[in-house]
DNA sequence: GGCGAGATGTTGCTGGATCAACCTTCTCGC
DNA sequence: GCGAGAAGGTTGATCCAGCAACATCTCGCC
């Protein structure tokens, strides 16, 4: 870390890029770092004992809940942050295996809701069981209430810089 | 069809999950919202920048920091958070762009190196400044340096939880 | 000193996600 | 009402990662 030792730039830096301090890189770094570890793990997990992809668990529980298990497939989109044609395909396999079904919107022809099956209802729950536990038990158990009150001012403040609509 | 219906969890589950409660909600959520979002800002920008991937970008950044520019391919799939075959395929990709070579160690017949070219730690040199000016701007500056601290320290104790020799 | 276990890196295969282009339908101003 | 533009979803192309299998090499150990 921190500036490379010998030859970093032998002639001219166009600009020089101020570095993280420690301070800066434990809490940046480490947060890139814990995600893609911890998510991995929870991932493997939630694969092997429910034979459920991150994302389709994450589909799964949006709908479950939802009033009805029903939501459009753009809302859905949105919340499981997936772009619209990767939900297609999602939604695709999820039919497939009988978690969910598509139905026609009413008030809207161009539009579908994704639909929890009672097989996709009880999936999920028991994923989420497992998923939870994991959570806890490799995250929130090691916070204090103060640390996890401080980490949620602190997501809400950088979401809502990110952009609006956000945050919840 | 037959979606069941909207009871969330009225009558008889089979485990009672034991959701979130608003405090966890928002640590553990926040930061896969925030990671997901922050990070496709970040690679977005650093693609049409620089047109490196983020992927990409953390491999040349990390064989910046080596000295000499050089690190053994293995190593650097740690250092990246990459399978070997993915750092295989990623260096392919490097080298025919030209910002780095391959080089065989001549101690260990199986090894190689990834080593930076010229070109590279010029492109990766600017390409940290704005991204690094990037993270600042959208994380780091929306932090107190108690804030920082606290989030480094908790980083630091999920991940050695996580596993040991994941902490640096 | 040779053998087997383990490490290093590459390859074939596959799966999952994105973007751009597209078709259909809705909405709104005139 | 009607045409322009926006919004909802799907499709095609492509790209990027991972897993499993493999060839090669190292090293400890008998």
């Amino acid at each position: 870390m921190t500036a490379t030792t010998d030859d970093q730039t032998p002639s001219a830096t166009p600009r020089a890029p101020r570095l993280l301090d420690a301070r800066e890189l434990a809490a940046w770094r480490g947060m890139l770092r814990t995600h893609v570890l911890l998510s991995r793990e929870l991932e493997a997990e939630l694969l092997r004992d429910h034979g459920l992809q991150l994302s389709a668990y994450e589909v799964l529980m949006h709908l479950s809940d939802a009033p009805g298990g029903r939501l459009r497939l753009a809302e859905l989109a949105e919340l499981a942050i997936l772009s619209r044609s990767g939900l297609t395909r999602l939604i695709d396999r999820l039919e497939r295996e009988g978690h969910v079904i598509r139905e026609r919107c009413e008030s809207d022809a161009r539009g579908f809701f994704a639909v929890l099956t009672a097989a996709g209802r009880s999936r999920v729950t028991a994923a989420r069981a497992d998923y939870l536990e994991a959570v806890r038990d490799r995250f929130l158990s090691l916070l204090s209430a103060e640390e996890q009150e401080q980490l949620g001012a602190i997501w809400t403040r950088v979401l809502a810089e990110l952009g609006p609509g956000l945050v919840p």
